[in-house]
DNA sequence: CATGCGTTTGAATGGTCAGTCAAGCGAGGC
DNA sequence: GCCTCGCTTGACTGACCATTCAAACGCATG
C-alpha cells in the first residue's frame, strides 16, 4: 500500500482513529481537541486534517470504529465456545465494565454513551448506532437460539425478545457501573446479569468459577 | 413585562433553568449557547450571567433541575394511587418515551443521557446523578415492597434487587426508543416492561386498557 | 545526483463564544 | 419630583480552536 512516508504496516487513517478513540475515552467527546488527537498519535495537528475532512467526521468515525472493534473482538471469542451457556457467560464477562482486569480501561461503554448523545441529532450516527445495536442483539439472540436448540435453555420464548431484554438490562446496569455508582458495583452487575439470564432463559446456576 | 425587579411569583433563576432545560433538550448540551438560553427565556445574554456564575454551572443545575422535576411529578401522582400494580403501571406509562401524548417532547430521557456524559468527568454531577438514581430506584422498591405486603405481587425476592432490575431494563429500553430504533418502538418497550414486571414480580397480566 | 510527489509540519487566519462592563431603566422611598 | 439600588441591556474583549496553507521533507525513480 504505502511503504515510505507512513509507518510501515499500519496505516495512518487507522492510527488516527485509534488515537481519537483513546482521547475521547478519557477526555470525553466535548473536550477532545484536534491537537489532543495529534499528540496522542504522535503527529502534528495539521496532519489530522490531511487524513480527515473535518474534526466532526473524524470523531464520528472514531466512535463507530471503536464499537465495531469491541463487537468483532467479542464475536471472534464467542465463536470458539461450544456451549451456549458458556458463550453467554463470556459475553457477560466481557460486557461488565471492569470485570476482566485485562480490559480495564474507562471502557468502550463511555464511548457508547457518547454515541447515544450524538445519534440523537446526527442522522448518520443514528443509522450506524442502530446497525451496531441490532447486530449486538442478533448476536445475543443467536446464542439463545443455540441454547434452546441444544436444550441448554429451557425457555421457549422468542429469542429476539429475550435478547432484547437481556441487552437492555445490561445497558442499564453498565451505565450505573461506569458511573461508579456505590450500589451498582461491577460485581453486583455481574451477579445480576447471570441470575437474570438463568431465570429468564431457564437454566440452573453453576457455582461461579474463579 | 417587567413589573418590579423580578416577575411576580416566578423567579428569574427558575425561569432561566427552565429555558436552559428546554434548549438543551432540543439542541443538545454541546450545541447550547448562552445566547440560545437568553433567547428562549426572552432576556438578554448578559442577564444569564448575572444570575449564574458561569455557563457551566448553569448547565449542570439545569440538568439536575429537570430530572428533579420529573421525579417530583411522578412521585406526586403515584402517591395518589392505592394499588401497587397500578402504581407500577403508571410509572411505566410515564417512563416510556412517547407513550403518553401529553408528555410528548423529546423527553427528559435525552437530558438524562447528557447527565451521564457529564457525570463521567464532573464529580459534582456524578454525586447528583447518583442521588437522583438512588431515589428513583427507592421509589420503585417502595412500590414493590407495597405490592408484596398487600399480596398483589407474589415474588418474595429482595425488593431492592427487583427494583434495580426493572430500572435497568427501563433505562436500556428507553435509550433505544428515544434513538428512534426501528425495532424497539414505544409500544414494544411498553409491552416488554409490563410483561417483564408481571413475570418478575409474579402477577397475572390484565388486558391492556385504552 | 536531480526531480517529483505524496506526507508532514507548524505558523497564520478567522470565526465563535463566554464572560465583562459601562450605561440605562424603573419602582419605591423620601 | 428626585434619588437609590437592584435589574437589565448589548456592545466589547480576549481566548480558544478548527481549518488553511506555504514550505519542507524524504523516498523512489531515472
Amino acid at each position: 500500500m504505502n511503504t515510505g512516508p507512513a509507518k510501515q504496516g499500519k496505516d495512518r487513517h487507522q492510527e488516527i482513529l485509534d488515537a481519537a478513540a483513546r482521547v475521547i475515552t478519557d477526555r470525553g467527546l466535548a473536550e477532545t481537541r484536534i491537537s489532543d488527537i495529534a499528540e496522542q498519535a504522535g503527529v502534528s495537528p495539521g496532519l489530522i486534517l490531511y487524513y480527515f475532512e473535518s474534526k466532526d467526521r473524524l470523531l464520528a468515525e472514531a466512535l463507530t470504529f471503536a464499537n465495531d472493534q469491541f463487537y468483532l473482538r467479542t464475536s471472534r471469542e464467542i465463536r470458539r465456545i461450544p456451549s451456549a451457556r458458556e458463550q453467554l457467560r463470556r459475553v457477560i464477562d466481557l460486557s461488565v465494565p471492569g470485570y476482566l482486569p485485562e480490559y480495564g480501561r474507562l471502557d468502550e461503554w463511555a464511548l457508547w454513551i457518547e454515541v447515544w448523545v450524538r445519534a440523537l441529532r446526527d442522522p448518520e450516527m443514528a443509522k450506524d448506532r442502530e446497525a451496531l445495536d441490532q447486530r449486538w442483539r442478533s448476536q445475543l439472540a443467536e446464542i439463545i437460539r443455540g441454547g434452546q436448540g441444544s436444550g441448554e435453555f429451557s425457555s421457549a420464548e422468542d429469542p429476539d425478545e429475550l435478547a432484547l431484554r437481556i441487552a437492555a438490562l445490561m445497558d442499564g446496569l453498565a451505565i450505573q457501573v461506569i458511573m461508579d455508582d456505590s450500589v451498582v458495583t461491577t460485581e453486583r452487575m455481574h451477579r445480576t446479569c447471570i441470575e437474570v439470564s438463568a431465570q429468564v432463559l431457564g437454566f440452573a446456576l453453576q457455582p461461579a468459577k474463579g
